[in-house]
Formats: C-alpha cells, structure tokens, sequence
DNA sequence: AGATAAGTTGACGTTGACGTAAGCATAACG
DNA sequence: CGTTATGCTTACGTCAACGTCAACTTATCT
C-alpha cells in the first residue's frame, strides 16, 4: 500500500468480490478508480462506495438504485437544483428503508414465532425415538 | 368469491402481480392453487404463502431462498430429520434477517445525518438565490 | 531473454425473474 | 350462434448482474 490506494487484488480480497465485479461497477460508474498507466487503482472514497454498494445490495437495491444514492455522498460539486433532486431521492429511499425496517421486524417475529412452534411440535415426538 | 377461493385476476388485482408471476410462482412450486377444470383457485394458503413471498423479495432472497422458508409453514406433514433440516434453514434466515435488522438501523441512521447535511448545505446557498 | 504474475479490454454465456406473443379452451352475453 | 372476456399452455425474449473465456500488455523475477 504504497498511498492510501489498492490495486484490484487487494479489493478483492477485503471486501470479497471479484475482478469482474469491480470493473463491472466501474461501468456502470458506481467506483471510479484513478488510473496509472493501464491499471485501476482505488481510493478510500472507493472503498467507502464500495461498502455503501454492497450493504444497498443486501437490503435489495438494484445498483441504478444504489447509484442515486451514492450521489448523496459527494454532495457539494453539485447545483442546486440537481441537488435538490438528490435529496428527494434520498428521501425516498430512506423512507423505504424506514418501512423496510419495521417489517423485518413483523417478518423476525412471525418467523421466530415459528421456530419455535416447530421446536415444540419436534420436541413431542423426540419422546419415540431414542437419541442416536 | 363462491368460497373462499379467488381466480388468477382477483389474485392479480389484490397483490399487484401479473398472472405471469403468479403461473411462474406455481411452476416454482411456490405456489399450489387448486383446479377447477382448467382454472386456477387461489385458497387463503396461498394468499398467505403469497404474502411471505413478497415480503422475501423485498429483503433480497431470492425465490429458492423463499421456497425454503415457506416449507416451514407448513410443518407438520414432514419426517423427523425433514423437519429439523426445514428448522435449521429457518434458524439460519432468522439470524440473517437480524444482521440485516440492525444493519439496516446502521445505514438509515447514516443516511439520514447525510441528508441534513446536504439540507444545511442548501440552506446556506439560499440566501444568494431568491424564491421562484 | 524467458517465464510468471497481475492486470487489461472485448465479447459472448448464464442465471433469475419475469414479459410477451401465439394459439386454443370455455363460459357468459346479446 | 358469433364474440367478448377470462384463462390456459408453450415457447421465445429481455434485463440485470455478473461469469467465463481469449488475446494482449506490463512489471518482476531469475
């Protein structure tokens, strides 16, 4: 680590995806990593991207989604009224993922409910068979 | 609604779902109307299972995933060891739906301290410019 | 210089989750 | 009885998000 940049490799192993995935995200202008020479290299607001790509994706954001919402993170170059179109949509999507939040909170009940209905229902014919 | 059953355009208008995604979901074996002749008949199951589908989605998992989870809710025709997999898939989801609840507590509390930023931000550069 | 490693750019392939179009059945309506 | 609505099956198309070569460059080691 000469700088503060990672050459692609290294990426990949610390956040667990691999080389066509970043290039692909480098299309698709999610990262934009400096270049030398022919190579990529990336910087820690990469890296920051990165995170902020990969937990979006977790909660099912497409990356067009997640995109728009990276936008937010480099406020500051932008006009105003463009910026006021970023902060709508980032409005929205927190809003979504307030709602997001309370039902996977209904969803972790209900399931865990289940759980353990099913455990009691194991438990009382665990009487029959013998432990193995 | 004779009975407690509803046609495939019932089902559409009430979800929100095209037939095609309903007939997809049957061919998954997420589904499992009833036929009368040739029609579909949807039953209160599956407007539930229908119901936990679509929520999975909107987590990220993907349809095995779902087909998975919803065995669980329907426990009771299953062996012993059948069952105790169905459990131990289920514990896995649930812990993952629980990372997933706290991470997303994480992100909607950064985004939400990025957006008054960027609000701040607009306020200050709202004295140059006068209301439309 | 030769070989090996790390990286690059196309370009085509794949998988999941449906969309879309064609052709047929059947029931109800006028 | 024709047609309009609703639904069915079969099959090919599509889009996102990468995977998988192939062929080439660039740096490094021996």
């Amino acid at each position: 680590m000469t700088d503060d940049v990672m050459t692609i490799s290294e990426m990949c192993a610390a956040f667990e995806v691999t080389p066509r995935t970043l290039r692909f995200y480098e299309s698709k202008e999610l990262l934009s990593p400096i270049r030398k020479g022919q190579k990529r290299l990336f910087t820690r607001r990469d890296r920051a991207r990165l995170t902020l790509i990969l937990r979006g994706k977790r909660f099912g954001f497409s990356l067009e989604d997640i995109r728009q919402l990276l936008d937010l993170y480099h406020l500051g170059d932008q006009q105003r009224t463009q910026m006021q179109r970023t902060l709508a949509v980032a409005r929205e999507r927190l809003e979504e993922m307030r709602r997001k939040h309370a039902e996977l909170e209904t969803a972790i009940e209900e399931l865990s409910q289940q759980i353990s209905t099913g455990e009691q229902a194991l438990a009382r014919t665990a009487a029959d068979e013998p432990e193995a």
